[in-house]
DNA sequence: GACATATTGCAAATCATTTGTAATAATAAA
DNA sequence: TTTATTATTACAAATGATTTGCAATATGTC
């Protein structure tokens, strides 16, 4: 009987290390770029498919055609707000189960996650 | 002084009726497709880009890699659920006041707009 | 109809992401 | 601690979506 198990390597190690260091939503050059080369890019890709599915980190997509990645904290679920002149993200967390309840009612879907981004202008680019 | 004006020509004819039949979010190979190579590819980027632009359509992403493009239509402003099994789409519409008030309370960005999409499986999948 | 120029098709480029594979490193077994 | 097993890596190449440069063309104007 052979054993499985997911080894702790350093692309993991590294990674893991970037998406703490930021602690907001990065995308894959972002990561690269903070770990200078150490590890290829493909690591990256396939240790944030790994996070992924094991509810280590969470993927968002903020319409420029990169997904972004950061850690599920203690911060819990929560959302974001982008600013579209300079970029810079801002968390913003809210009770949401009213919301959840009026889209049950309205559908027979079960709902598995939703996604839920603002965009506009941060108070410096306004 | 020179003269300027869009022009309205066949790419955009077809980009428009390919949106109007389909009345969901489709992706440009989609449109491609619907239109059986009557247009270039690249035709369809840029319409759909100056559509855009232009108020005319909206762009969506469901996080597979494509953008999506739904005419605005009577409909209004609203989002969908998307089943991650068959890949059905619904439309959602619901009063966003209290939701949109609430993240103004807390932050100081001056929101222009919001992305809200929901995940699951549809009333056949599950 | 002729002109001015906005727009197209085509080909090539770009950008993000994925994939095949031989070499390597992490862990288990001896 | 050495050896064996196999999960994982780096690298290179492939893929897929989208963008771009440009000469040819079509549209609206005079
Ligand atoms: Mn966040
Ligand atoms: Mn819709
Ligand atoms: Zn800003
Ligand atoms: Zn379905």
């Amino acid at each position: 009987m052979t054993k499985i198990g997911i080894r702790y390597t350093k692309p993991r190690k590294l990674v893991f290390e970037a998406l703490a260091h930021y602690s907001k939503p990065v995308s894959v050059a972002e990561i690269n770029y903070y770990l200078k080369n150490k590890i290829d890019l493909s690591s990256i890709y396939r240790t944030l498919e790994l996070m992924k599915k094991s509810n280590i980190a969470e993927e968002t997509e903020f319409g420029d055609g990169k997904k972004r990645y950061e850690l599920i904290s203690e911060k819990g679920h929560h959302h974001h707000l982008i600013c579209e002149n300079c970029g810079d993200i801002e968390d913003i967390k809210m009770k949401e189960d009213e919301l959840l309840n009026k889209v049950k009612t309205k559908s027979k879907f079960a709902i598995k996650k939703h996604k839920l981004e603002f965009f506009g202008l941060c108070p410096n680019c306004q």
